[in-house]
DNA sequence: GACAACCTGACC
DNA sequence: GGTCAGGTTGTC
């Protein structure tokens, strides 16, 4: 669920809440939800949040005491900071209790996991050191020498997170969009001119999305468990059928590298 | 590149 | 009862 928009602004809330809180308790409510295996409290109770940050869609809460909480959020996972009073909810996998309130990590699918690794050896945790950069992050010069010589299939390439970190299926199909390029386009084949345009709508999109506070079309809620508002501003996904913004053609919906891609067949050639 | 797997719930 | 879903990984 959540792509770059959606974890960005839990970051942010949670930032605003927690940094230099010291974590007072820890509830594993579900073990099977650690990528490795469930950590020792001792590596978290009397510890203190130092800093959170953001890896393509995996928030990072960095601890003192040199350890870090890897969170990845996959389709339906929440992390939100709640008062400690609260009502646990179903499919709450994990509960930290800080001095302030609680963060809570819930997933109902449970394809989201959980782990706790040391800070000092972030760099050689291979599901991490794997992914391509940040769109954010990068020149437009530099997202075009990364994909042009790929020779992939334009809407897995921008899936593809071990070429650039952070797009999922919403806003590869609304970058697509801006960009007027078709999705089953091959990246080779655009010209630097297209590939450009492309990045600068991707990063037009996922700057707005974050303004949005993200797209809440399913699960998704912020770090303070409220929905986003980008949903009402999708021009592609989730419109089949219905007219195109641009030239009012019934928006087409086709299955591309098994993921479903919305468009238009005028607008995106 | 296609597809299954991981799991639950919503929707038809 | 069957199908589909924002993600990722592994196998053919």
């Amino acid at each position: 669920m959540p792509e770059l928009p959606e974890v960005e602004t839990i970051v942010r809330d949670l930032k605003e809440r927690v940094i230099g809180a010291g974590v007072q308790g820890v509830s594993f409510l579900n073990g099977s939800v650690w990528r490795n295996r469930k950590p020792s409290s001792r590596y978290l109770i009397g510890k203190s949040i130092e800093d959170i940050e953001r890896i393509g869609k995996n928030i990072l809460i960095h601890l003192s005491g040199n350890r870090t909480l890897v969170v990845h959020l996959k389709m339906t996972g929440r992390l939100t900071f709640e008062d400690s009073g609260a009502p646990l909810v179903k499919h709450t996998h994990l509960a930290i209790k800080l001095d302030n309130g609680e963060i809570r990590f819930n997933d109902v699918r449970r394809f989201g996991y959980l782990d706790l690794v040391e800070s000092s050896r972030l760099d050689k945790i291979d599901y991490l050191a794997r992914l391509g950069p940040d769109p954010l992050l990068i020149s437009e010069n530099e997202f075009i020498g990364i994909i042009r010589p790929k020779r992939r299939i334009i809407k897995s390439l921008l899936l593809d997170q071990s070429i650039i970190s952070g797009l999922g299926n919403i806003y590869t199909d609304e970058a697509l969009f801006l960009a007027g390029i078709h999705p089953r386009r091959i990246s080779s084949g655009l010209s630097r001119k297209r590939s450009g345009r492309l990045h600068q709508a991707i990063v037009e999109i996922l700057k707005a999305a974050i303004e949005g506070r993200g797209s809440s079309v399913g699960d998704y809620v912020d770090g303070s468990g409220l929905p986003g508002f980008y949903q009402e501003r999708h021009r592609m996904y989730g419109r089949e059928g219905q007219p195109c913004f641009q030239c009012r053609r019934p928006i087409k919906r086709e299955v591309i590298g098994s993921r479903s891609a919305h468009f238009c067949t005028r607008c995106q050639r």
